[in-house]
DNA sequence: GCTACTAATGAAGTGCTCCTTCGTAAGTAT
DNA sequence: ATACTTACGAAGGAGCACTTCATTAGTAGC
C-alpha cells in the first residue's frame, strides 16, 4: 500500500491539472470542450485549470482549426518544448546522443566514434561532445536539460556504477552516474544498454504496445533486456538479463559457429567474420546455412528458457546480427515453436542502431511521467519552472 | 498513461475515505488524531470521513485504550470482517480451502482428500465440501463471500480455463472459473498453484517484503512461480514459469536421481522413493549424498537460468522435497554461487503445505485492494454493502 | 449583404469539502 | 479539590467545481 495521504482542495486542483496535462499529451491539441469531455470536468473548471497551466507555462494556445460550424473553439496544447531530455548510448565503438522534448520527440542526434580501448578521459570527453553537439544542433543550452539518461554496456549497479564491462575495459568500477552528474547540471540516470533497447522497442519499435517483451541483442556479444508489465526489469541487484553467463544456455560461444564457417575468407578479423556467413546464407550457400543453423540451435536454447519462463508477447531480435534477421527469424521461430508452450511473436528490431538512444529517451520520459505527471508521487507539478523559449 | 479523468469534490471525499481505510488497515485501531496525522487531514475532516465510513459499515468504534493522560480518545478500526474471501488449493491428492476476512486473516481451514484420477464431478464436489466446511466452521453463509481465488496445478488460461494438467488428468480443458462461478455466488479467480505459493511466500512467508521472488516447487513434479515487482507474473498467455519444459534446464528428469538411489528399498512406489534418499542423505549416507548431489546439479541449472535472468532478491524452495531443505539448500547455494552474477538469498518455504491456500487468499486480497481500495480503479468504495454481523 | 443557425465563451450563483479557531468535556497527577 | 492534559464538537471562512444563462463569433442559406 503506497499512499495513505489524503488531500485538500488544492490537491484536487493538482489532480485535475495533471489529468488535463495527461489528456493533452495523449491526444495532442484539444479544444476546451474536448478536454472537458476527456477529463470529465465541466467546461468552466477546465478553463480555469487550463488558464492556470498556461500561466505556469505548461500549456499554450494554438490557432483554432478553421472550417467548423459555429464559433471556432480555442485550442490548447501541452508545451512539450518547455523542457528537454537527453539520451546517450555509450557503446564500444560509438557514442550516440539524442535530445528530445518532454514527449520524447527527437530534436537532434549526434554520434562520436570512439575505440574500445580509449582511456577513460577521452571517452568521457566524447560523451560531452556528443551531448554538446545535440544542444548546438537544436539551439539549446545545457541549463535547458531536465534529465539525462545513459545506456552503457556492462552490468550497472542500482546506483549507476559500472560493475563490469567486457566491451569497455576502462569502464570497470566507474561511478558513471557521478561522472555524468558532474558534467551536466541535471538529474542523471544510468542503465544497461540492452534494457533501454528493449524499452525502445516496446514503446515505439517492433513490440509497440506489448507489456511483456524480451529483447535479444544478437551480435558478437550477446545481451538481453526485459520489459515486464511495461517497465524495465532490473532485478534486485540490477543484474537481470545475464543469462549469457550460463553455459547450458549455450549463448556465450554461439557466435563462433558463424565466425568459423568455411565461407569466411582466411585472415578476416573476428569482428567481420559473421557478416560473411550471414550474407552467404542469404544467398543460399549450404555451408553458411548449416553454420547459421547451428548458431540458431544454440541461440534458441537460451531464448526458449526466457520464453518459457516469462511468456512474453513479443521477442525482438536486435543488435548487429539483426540486420540479417531475414536469415535468422525463420529458423529461430521454428525451434521455439518446438520448445515452447506458446510461441510468442518473434520480430526484428525496428529501430536498429538507434535502439539504445531511443530507449534512453523513453526511459527518461518514463521517469518524468512517474515523478512529475503522476498523482501521489514526488513533488508534482509546479516544480521545474518551464522556461519560455 | 492510465487515467486522464479529473474529479469533483465528491471524488476528493472518496480519496480521503480511501486514505483513511488504508491507514486503518495498515496500522490497526487508531484514534482520530492519529488517523488525522497519518492521512494528513485535519481532525474535523477526519471525523467526518470516519463518521461516513462508520455509517456505511466499513469502520467501527472500539473501546478507548485506558490509562492515558487527558481525555481518552475514541478509537476506530477497519471492519475486516464485513466481507469474506475464500482461497482454494486444488492439488492431486488434496483439496484445501481457507476462509479469511478482508485483511487476509485466516478464520477457518479445511482439507478434503481426493485421488488424482477421481472423475470431474467428484473433484468439483470435494471443492464444494471444502468451502462449505470453511463456511460452517466460521459460521458464515455462502452469501457472505465476496471473492473466491483458486490455485490449481497445470497451465491456466487468462480466462481461467485449464489448458493442461499433468497431475489431474480430468482437469484438461475444463472451464474451471466457470464451474466455480456456478457453484459460488461471488467473483472467482483462477491461477496456477505455484504462482500463488510464490505470492504467499513473498507476502507472509520466507520472502516477506521482497519485490522480486522466484519460487521453486521441488517435488515429484517441478514447478515455478514468479513474483516480479511485487505482483504475480503470468505472462502474455498466462504460461510463464514453465521452464521445466526445456530439456537443457535439466529439471524434468532431475527427481529420477533421488528415485533410483541404492538406499531406496526395492519395490518402493515412485512417489515415496525420494523420501528415503533424502532421509538417508540427512544421516550422511554416501550413496544418498551423491544422489542428492546429482539432483541438485540438475536443479541448479534451471534455477541459475532463472536467477541470471531475473536477479530476484530471494529464491524460495517449496514443494514436497522442501521438507528436506536442510539437505538441499547448502549444495544449491554453492552451485548458484558459482553460476550466478549475484547470489540471491536461498531459503526454505516457511508455509509448507499451506502455501497455495495462503497464496490464494493473498491473491484475493490483492485483487480487492486493487479494485476497491485504490483510487482510479473500478467502482470504488460504497459498492459491496458491508453487511453487519 | 442580411438573417438564421451552431457552437463556444464568460459571468453569476450555488453547493460541497476542507481548514482554522475556540470553548467544552473527560480523564489523570498533585 | 484543583490544575493539567488531551480530545471533542461547533462555528465561521476559503477554495474548488458544478449548473445555468446571456453573449459572441463563426458558417449556411436566401
Amino acid at each position: 500500500m503506497a499512499n495513505v495521504r489524503g488531500g485538500d482542495l488544492s490537491r484536487l486542483r493538482q489532480l485535475n491539472a495533471l489529468a488535463a496535462i495527461r489528456a493533452l499529451r495523449e491526444a495532442g491539441p484539444l479544444t476546451l470542450t474536448a478536454l472537458a469531455e476527456r477529463t470529465g470536468l465541466s467546461r468552466p473548471s477546465t478553463k480555469e485549470v487550463v488558464d492556470e497551466l498556461a500561466g505556469l507555462g505548461w500549456v499554450e494556445e494554438v490557432p483554432p482549426s478553421p472550417g467548423t460550424m459555429g464559433r471556432p473553439a480555442r485550442r490548447y496544447r501541452f508545451r512539450a518544448d518547455c523542457g528537454h531530455l537527453v539520451g546517450v548510448d555509450i557503446g564500444g565503438h560509438n557514442i550516440r546522443a539524442a535530445l528530445s522534448d518532454l514527449d520524447g520527440e527527437i530534436l537532434a542526434e549526434t554520434r562520436q566514434p570512439v575505440r574500445p580501448d580509449d582511456p577513460l578521459e577521452e571517452r568521457l570527453a566524447a560523451i560531452e561532445r556528443a551531448v554538446s553537439g545535440c544542444l548546438a544542433l537544436s539551439g539549446r543550452a545545457a541549463s535547458d536539460l531536465w534529465l539525462l539518461a545513459a545506456g552503457t554496456t556492462g552490468v550497472v549497479s542500482p546506483e549507476g556504477r559500472v560493475q563490469f564491462s567486457a566491451a569497455i575495459p576502462a569502464w570497470r568500477g566507474l561511478d558513471l552516474a557521478g561522472e555524468l552528474a558532474r558534467m551536466f547540471p541535471c538529474e542523471v540516470l544510468v542503465e544497461n544498454d540492452s534494457r533501454l533497447a528493449a524499452l525502445a522497442e516496446a514503446r515505439r519499435g517492433a513490440a509497440r504496445g506489448a507489456r511483456d517483451v524480451v529483447f535479444l541483442h544478437v551480435g558478437r556479444r550477446m545481451g538481453t533486456g526485459l520489459i515486464i508489465d511495461g517497465k524495465v526489469h532490473r532485478g534486485f541487484g540490477a543484474a537481470a538479463g545475464e543469462i549469457v553467463m550460463l553455459p547450458e544456455a549455450r549463448w556465450y560461444d554461439a557466435p563462433d559457429h558463424l565466425n568459423t564457417c568455411a565461407v569466411v575468407p582466411p585472415g578476416t578479423p573476428d569482428e567481420d567474420a559473421a557478416g560473411f556467413t550471414l550474407a552467404a546464407a542469404r544467398d543460399g550457400d549450404p555451408a553458411a546455412l548449416a553454420a547459421v543453423g547451428r548458431y540458431v540451435d544454440d541461440l534458441a536454447v537460451g531464448t526458449a528458457a526466457m520464453v518459457l519462463l516469462l511468456d512474453p508477447q513479443v521477442v525482438v531480435l536486435g543488435g548487429g546480427f539483426s540486420r540479417s534477421a531475414d536469415v535468422l527469424l525463420g529458423p529461430l521461430r521454428e525451434r521455439l515453436e518446438r520448445a515452447c508452450v506458446r510461441l510468442p511473436e518473434v520480430r526484428a528490431s525496428a529501430l536498429g542502431d538507434e535502439c539504445v538512444v531511443m530507449g534512453a529517451i523513453d526511459y527518461a520520459v518514463d521517469h518524468l511521467d512517474r515523478h512529475l505527471f503522476t498523482p501521489d508521487a514526488g513533488p508534482s507539478l509546479p516544480l521545474p519552472q518551464p522556461a519560455g523559449r
